[in-house]
DNA sequence: ATCGCCTCAAAGATATGACGTATTCAAGTG
DNA sequence: CACTTGAATACGTCATATCTTTGAGGCGAT
């Protein structure tokens, strides 16, 4: 589900530029200079410069120009920016900051999945904490990613909460980086792969306690790791 | 910070439209009907529903018309979005979700700035602590309102994550609604208040398990007290 | 020399007509 | 009944014209 047509081609251009610090903050671009850098009509520019100020990336002003908005003032949950830092010079601080958050919001996931999870979700869950140990052991990373993937969106979105539901592509996007950049142990940890286990019992056993302390070590022990990678 | 002109007051009533229900999930719109029913040219319709396409409320389709997204796909953390839907019908299960994630996410913010704020954030977050117990004894609802959001503000800025930051606004959204609506107590209670001394003292301190304690307590708190008055 | 006002031009904002193109739906064909 | 084909449709893109806002420089008065 992505922005189609020319706008999204010209989007994919611009984004990463901006958002790697290619084209810095408070830089001035014309409107008439992108659609002759990138052959294109003023419609498709003006439309895609329209979502880029919506995610307060760029603002346009009439006589000025579309300046590039300083960092702060982005929209740094919108998935685009997220995947476009992720992509970048910005992809250490993206992800340190994807990990804090995830130290924050998915042992609550956890602990509201304990009371709010539908019987579905929790036969899911046990199913993929299965899945994990079994390709864990068989040091398959691509369907240990997949299966981890998995694991930790169903948790967030049987909390119940739309909003941390909608934080596990960003999870998604932690974890395949930290698999794509090999920051993680070639072996998965016998230790998390426990954890995972734990957290999936203590949710099918309705014990919010449990499942947010079980899930809290794993996001600890996760973000404790990329800061020594990252190091 | 907002869009400006034309497609701007058209998203203005397109957006709360849609995060309302008035025009449901699966509602087709068409390009055209749009520019006869706003008085605006296929510019500014054309513009103005790519932002709502960035945001994942609609997806246009050729031969089809622009359709309304299911409001699983949209992007829940988008400012727009959250004010659209804090100002219909869909104020009270975002408020819930706002207060569930302010539960995860404050209490980790207020432990990460107790290591990691600055000297003048300190002397702030002090200063805002008094303003707030002065304003509270006063039972000036308006003056507590703006220190109590410069004050949850202040910790999650402190906190040095650009992701937690950003929460700022939305915090601030949950603090005015409340106030609005008044979903709070006529006159602040001072276990409240003591504990938001609490978390200022503790973060200038470098405490940050009590920190993050304190302010778990007045989030946790908060959360149920909205529980209560949305029964 | 400084301040304020005025004018002009630059750049985006909006409107509109023309054409391109994918997609759906249905008629037609085997 | 399945498949093909074609036409209608609604968005996509381009080009052009005109409007509006606003920053900068000039000009005069104090």
């Amino acid at each position: 589900m992505e922005i189609q047509g020319l706008p999204g081609r010209l989007l994919a251009e611009l984004g990463p530029a901006i958002a790697s610090g290619e084209i810095p903050e408070g830089a001035v671009l014309r409107g008439e200079e992108l659609e002759g850098r990138f052959g294109v009509s003023r419609t498709v520019v003006r439309e895609a410069v329209r979502v880029l100020e919506g995610m307060r990336m760029v603002a346009s002003r009439r006589r000025v120009g579309i300046t590039v908005q300083p960092k702060s003032l982005w929209d740094v949950f919108d998935p685009m920016v997220i995947r476009w830092r992720l992509a970048g010079a910005d992809r250490p601080a993206q992800l340190r900051s994807l990990g804090s958050l995830r130290v924050a919001v998915e042992p609550a996931a956890a602990a509201l999945a304990a009371t709010h999870a539908s019987d579905d979700d929790r036969r899911e869950l046990s199913s993929l904490a299965v899945d994990l140990t079994v390709t864990a052991r068989a040091a398959d990373l691509n369907a240990f990613l997949r299966h981890d993937i998995a694991f930790h969106s169903l948790v967030l979105r049987a909390s119940g909460n739309e909003m941390f539901a909608h934080l596990g592509d960003s999870v998604a996007a932690v974890l395949t980086g930290r698999t794509e950049y090999h920051l993680m142990p070639h072996q998965p940890e016998p230790y998390a792969i426990r954890l995972h286990r734990e957290v999936a019992e203590a949710i099918c056993a309705e014990d919010a306690v449990h499942a947010e302390r079980a899930m809290r070590t794993i996001v600890t022990g996760a973000l404790e790791e990329l800061n020594v990678q990252l190091d």
